[in-house]
RNA sequence: GGGAGUUUAGCUCAGCUGGUUCAGAGCAUCUGCCUUACAAGCAGAGGGUCGGGGGUUCGAAUCCCUCAACUCCCA
């Protein structure tokens, strides 16, 4: 059987992804194994696969599969969120482009055409998982908006309402008097503006007194219910209590007194408009100042404004200037650089806008939340994020739930015709509660009127751990009995609080308990010189083609290894190609051992039986580390451990150490031995590179129908001896000389070489001397007592190794080297005497530093006797 | 303006409560090799006064102070 001697990902991962989701792998039913549990992080419906997902969903995939290897029952839930902004958006854009505007249809037409749009497009990320070899349990997909979440939104929003918890109430929002909603914070775009700066006086009531305000929005001072100074600045000492008159509409406001107020800033007179601007607002509520709206939704001046009603808002700030010049108002106008905030949908000034909308109050779920995040119950990875998260739990506002969308969840509050209100599941129990409520109105099902708007999206997500579940409507059910908490969450440190808090609040809720017991914080992905990579930008390459490039397998390692858990990550596309030298490297090993014949008639060499003694204890220490590495959440580390035990250990030490001779068969015991620890290799790398090492699997020996290594339990830790490991480090040292000797002396490998040793201590490698001459070409390997004249040569540890060559030595040169080790020894012990004779070191410092300077010390002088040894040997040729 | 974090080889990062071989890894670089698994490779090599300064200590990349630069969050 040929194999390619290049490894060819494509076909291979389609292959193996088919034959997973055929045998049901993914798929998770609660049983009496443990459970191990995660639900992914949604994606927006709306979203296509980037970088971002790849990383976060890499690291889920790693985690179940290893999971899985451990025998425990692996549940990894998928799903998308319905993304109401987004999704709304891409909707309403829809429907322009085919000539329908929003505004005209009704809401229930609306939302056929969204949930047509999320049957053709929602899909799209999640198929695009499967190309990365995501092993999700698909038969649970989930979606934000299926009935099962919707009513669990529902129920939720009630029983919080009827704790007391939810209230309707006024804030700023930011207003898009060209769409005519509220956006949120995230699609307002803040771009620097050349505008002007106006310096506006206010006469002092009854005085003739001025007090001079800087502004950028002229306009506003029609909304103006106070000037406020600060307490400690002196220029401003006589205003103190009086009240000033609005120019041209002579309304006289407070001047009052707060060290909110930055002095540097233009005349250190602050204006207060509490209706349009947030921090007027919140000095507003401070100081209970009157709040004087005097915009119109669309932008122009409203009648509380007095003067340019129905203009627009940039016309009324043109024609305000030149009546407050006539008026004497304006003091001076000076050019002025400042930050606006524009729609990003449709580039309308966004407009900061009172408005009533539904809150849940957060402090007590908050203090709840912080809780368990401090008392270790939930672990963060990396631990830093324990500050930020301190930080938002205690300066928590309320949370602002109602957004004016309507795809999402319908707020469940219905108004009756006597400004009256009920909340309830549906408009017929409504409608019951209201006749309850209020039996002389009989009211009829038109009289109830349903809240216009729907609750924000993370609304939903926040009971996504449980919801998924149908823990919510069922809290008693098996699955949420069975897979509640979840085991670790995947995602990024930007949702800290939007998602990861508010689910820890809804499980303490409605769980009684957390949703999850760590929380693993990715980095975000940067391309080469720093930037977010984002769709925007175009920065981002397509994963898929990635994938077509290198490998599943290859993306998966290029974006693990150098993704420490928080950090960012700079992508370099070098990393993948990384990643599918190694799969190639393992595919290239595969086709050496099974390119031998097996002869069942031929002995074990010696040289083969060392061999596998010390894989067997390398192998099993570099395990142990790497579960160190897991259990931290280490994934490179893990990874790269993995790797190098692969490629150095495997590869380039052992498969080396007991490859037959060119043409010759390989004996039964060392070939078993071999499978067994390329199976085991595989084990270990799965999670990483699931479709390469499942394929090897299959190459390695004939399976029986589902002997697949995705379900193959990984190895147990074994111990392992550090005896032979010391051996073989010290081997090493030898052939990494004789190589270098070789590679300085032009000798080809071909050209056996002699050696000739002279013990000055103890034989550190003895057992390798077989291998040292395999892996060197040696024909023999002498040991002597007396320095050989005229050979190359050099020292490792204590011991002097010379191989004897008719070449013409250089002495200059020799001598040069030797002198050069032998200052540096000599250097090297002074320090360590040094250490030694000062007193308050011995003193001081614990019996074992002390231990191992002395056994420093006695090395040092054990070779600086060599190497003059060595030199006057050679001085006297 | 407030808070958090980062600063170790050209790049990306390890380095746990200060103490083993004079600071490690991967990639990149350089040198030599088409050696019959692999040039997507093999065998070697070079490269850092651990951001600057000061301090504590027998001893500091590791603790403290200070300065600087960068990043993020909040306002």
């Amino acid at each position: 059987m040929e194999i390619n001697s290049k490894y060819n990902p494509a076909e291979l991962e389609q292959k193996w992804y088919s034959h997973w989701m055929e045998k049901g792998y993914f798929h998770s039913e609660p049983d009496d194994r443990e459970p191990y549990t995660i639900v992914i992080p949604p994606p927006n419906v709306t979203g296509v696969l980037h970088m971002g997902h790849m990383l976060n969903n890499t690291i889920q995939d790693v985690l179940i599969r290893r999971a899985r290897m451990l025998g425990k029952n692996a549940c990894w839930v998928p799903g998308t969120d319905h993304a109401s902004i987004a999704t709304e958006n891409k909707v309403v854009q829809k429907l322009k482009n085919e000539g329908i505007e929003k505004s005209d249809i009704s809401r229930e037409t609306f939302l056929q055409h969204a949930w047509e749009w999320r049957d053709k497009h929602g899909n799209i990320i999640l198929e695009q998982l499967k190309k990365l070899g995501a092993s999700c349990d698909w038969n649970r997909t989930a979606f934000t908006m299926d009935e099962k979440l919707y009513e669990s939104v529902i129920q939720v929003f009630i029983d919080l309402y009827h704790k007391g918890l939810i209230y309707r109430g006024v804030r700023m929002v930011n207003w898009d008097p060209q769409a005519l909603t509220a956006v949120s914070d995230e699609e307002v775009i803040y771009k620097e503006v050349q505008s002007k700066l106006y310096y506006l006086r206010y006469q002092v009531e009854g005085e003739n007194d001025f007090i001079t305000i800087a502004t950028t929005r002229p306009e506003t001072i029609l909304g103006d219910t106070a000037i406020c100074v600060h307490p400690e600045d002196e220029r401003f000492n006589a205003f103190h209590g009086k009240k000033v008159l609005v120019p041209l509409i002579n309304r006289p406001i407070p001047v009052i007194i707060d060290p909110y107020v930055d002095r540097e800033f233009g005349t250190g007179a602050l204006k207060i408009t509490p209706a349009h601007d947030i921090n007027d607002y919140t000095l507003g509520l401070k100081h209970k100042l009157p709040s004087i709206d005097i915009f119109n939704d669309n932008g122009t001046l409203s009648n509380a404004a007095g003067l340019f009603v129905g203009m627009d808002r940039f016309e009324a700030r043109k024609a305000i200037i030149p009546m407050l010049e006539q008026a004497g108002n304006c003091v001076k106008i000076e050019e002025y650089i400042n930050k606006v905030g524009f729609s990003e949908r449709t580039d309308a000034v966004i407009e900061p806008k009172l408005s009533l909308q539904w809150f849940l109050k957060m402090e007590a779920f908050a203090a709840k939340a912080l809780e368990v995040v401090e008392n270790g119950s939930i672990q963060f990875h990396p631990p830093k994020f324990k500050n930020t998260y301190k930080h938002w739990m205690e300066n928590v506002k309320d949370w602002c739930i109602s957004r004016q969308l309507w795809w999402g969840q319908q707020i469940p509050v219905y108004y009756l015709p006597n400004q009256e209100m009920v909340v309830a599941k549906n408009a017929e129990e409504a409608l019951k509660l209201a006749n309850e409520m209020f039996p002389e109105s009989h009211f009829t099902a038109d009289d109830l009127k349903q809240d216009e708007d729907v609750v924000d999206t993370w609304f939903s997500s926040w009971l996504w751990p449980m919801a998924v579940f149908d823990g919510i409507r069922f809290p008693e059910n098996r699955e949420i009995k069975y897979y509640y908490p979840t085991n670790d969450l995947v995602t990024a440190p930007d949702i800290i609080f939007f998602w990861v808090a508010r689910m820890i609040m809804a499980g303490n809720e409605y769980a009684q308990d957390i949703p999850f017991q760590n929380v693993y914080f990715t980095g975000i992905v940067r391309d080469k010189i720093g930037r977010k990579m984002s769709k925007t930008l175009g920065n981002s390459p397509d994963p898929i083609d990635l994938i077509a490039q290198y490998g599943a397998d290859g993306v998966r390692v290029g974006m693990l290894l150098t993704a420490p858990a928080g950090n960012d990550l700079p992508f370099d596309e070098g990393l993948c190609e990384q990643g599918r030298n190694f799969s190639n490297k393992i595919w290239n090993a595969l086709r050496l051992v099974k390119g031998w014949e097996i002869d069942t008639t031929i002995q074990q060499p010696e040289t083969a039986k060392i061999a596998t003694e010390w894989f067997e204890s390398r192998f099993n220490q570099v395990h142990t580390l790497t579960e160190d590495h897991f259990e931290k959440f280490r994934l490179s580390d893990a990874l790269m451990g993995t790797y190098k035990l692969i490629w150095d250990d495997f590869c380039s030490w052992y498969l080396e150490m007991i490859k037959p001779e060119y043409g010759k068969p390989i004996d039964a015991i060392t070939l078993q031995k071999t499978v067994r620890f390329f199976e085991e290799l595989m084990l270990l790398i799965h999670p990483f590179m699931p479709y390469i090492s499942e394929e090897i699997w299959h190459h390695l020996q004939e399976r029986k129908e589902g002997d697949d290594l995705i379900i193959s339990l990984k190895p147990k830790i074994r111990a392992f001896d550090e005896t032979i490991l010391a051996q073989f480090e010290s081997a090493s040292e030898v052939i990494n000389s004789i190589r270098k000797v070789r590679a300085e002396k032009n000798i080809p490998y071909r050209d056996s070489i002699a050696l000739k040793v002279k013990l000055n201590g103890p034989n550190q490698h003895v057992d390798f001397d077989p291998l040292i001459s395999k892996l060197c070409n040696i024909s023999s390997i002498e040991y002597i007592d007396q320095s050989l004249e005229g050979a190359f040569g050099f020292v490792a540890r204590s011991t002097e190794f010379f191989i004897p060559l008719t070449e013409n030595i250089d002495i200059e040169a020799e001598l040069k080297k030797l002198h050069e080790e032998l200052k540096y020894t000599q250097g090297f012990l002074e320090s360590v005497l040094k250490k030694l004779s000062n007193e308050r070191f011995v003193a001081g410092a614990p019996e074992k530093v002390i231990l191992t300077e002395r056994k420093k010390q006695a090395d040092a002088e054990a070779r600086i006797k060599v190497l003059e040894q060595q030199i006057t040997g050679l001085e006297k040729q």
